[in-house]
DNA sequence: TTGTCAATTGTCAGCCACTGTCACTAATCT
DNA sequence: AGATTAGTGACAGTGGCTGACAATTGACAA
């Protein structure tokens, strides 16, 4: 933080962060206006949008945080893990990172109610899907350079990706309409629906 | 079609249906106004706003139409085949009574157009998705009773029809991307991508 | 320190999606 | 034919979002 003016642009990008979020986790997102945020932080409309280039971003700011971390964490995996274990490391313990990551920025509970809140809201739940389909095609592009194959080619690392995003999906969902909202809790829970796949897909389920 | 009013209105909604899928295709969705619409159709925009609850939703007729013929053949599927099977039954040759049932309402080409045009549209993607959510949910339980397992404890019915729909979702676009628009196209790339599942998700990808 | 320049902001006007209200017209029923 | 009801247009208003312009405030050099 260097100069006054961006310490101060800063302080106004944060307060109206968490304004937002505050409104957002409480009232409500639709019931929510831009206004209502640029009045409790107290500037213009205009200025909120200046710095946000929509309602829906803000609300997806922390997102944002925790998806590059995703990508990174697999990044990092070493080379001689196959895909589709290393996506399931880069989740499982990439919690940890995510939560001190997160933390720093806003309350965890409040990162937490705010993911509740975008599964539970339809515009935000089409946003945050679209999102992660631009996740999943980096990763697809990272796993194919990985393995040296061409992701335009090869529809190997996108059917990889795909399957591990829908697992993770019907995880994150299990776990935001539960009731124990700890990383305990969705870590155990994305192990063992991994776990589940194979059977799953195998299955003839009606077998004693 | 009993009463004239009833006729007028089916053609009303007829024709606004057929000015927004052509103005869509030809301009763009977000070049397109609902005025540009209603003024196309001779109407006012309360009038379309009457027959649309929004101007996403003219955007998905078809697609609704679809959805519900999918939804439809993995019910009417033999209560002996395993899950996946079942399901890869169904769009498999369900694209044939697909192409019947649309080209009764629009036809076929435009229907097609649309759908590229949904795909590469963000926000019309976004809502895509979130719709074949909506889908897979209706399928994972209809999958639960063929089966004779509970949908809400027993997580397998879920998992399938995510990673079933992964895999479609990647058809899709490969499909919406390519050069061949057929039937045939999307019916072989459908088939060839299923069986890749398998393999991807072993995968040694660097053996020879 | 002060004057100049550039960045930040507020105000205002306007577009577009969408909704409520009310009066008017045209189809339907008796 | 007259009373009823459904469908429509006109109008006003809200909320998200953008462009333009002027006022303010911080940065930096003379």
């Amino acid at each position: 933080m260097e100069t006054l003016r961006e310490r101060k642009k800063q302080r106004t990008r944060d307060a109206l962060l968490h304004a937002a979020l505050e409104l957002f986790t409480t009232r409500g997102y639709e019931a929510t206006t831009v206004d209502d945020v640029a009045a409790a932080v107290d500037v213009s409309q205009r200025t909120f949008f200046r710095y946000f280039a929509s309602k829906e971003e803000v609300a997806f700011v922390v997102q944002h945080m925790t998806e590059a971390a995703f990508v990174e964490g697999v990044r990092a995996r070493p080379a001689h893990e196959a895909p589709m274990e290393a996506l399931r490391q880069a989740v499982v313990d990439g919690w940890d990172r995510l939560h001190e990551a997160v933390s720093a920025v806003v309350p965890v509970e409040l990162y937490l109610r705010m993911y509740q809140l975008i599964e539970s809201t339809p515009v935000l739940l089409a946003a945050h899907l679209r999102r992660s389909m631009e996740v999943e095609e980096k990763i697809a592009r990272i796993l194919a350079e990985r393995e040296g194959v061409d992701v335009d080619t090869d529809p190997r690392p996108r059917l990889v990706v795909a399957v591990f995003a829908g697992v993770i999906r019907v995880t994150e969902r299990q776990w935001s309409t539960g009731e124990d909202f700890s990383l305990e809790a969705i870590r155990e829970l994305t192990a063992r629906y991994l776990d589940q796949v194979g059977p799953a897909l195998a299955g003839d389920w009606r077998a004693p």
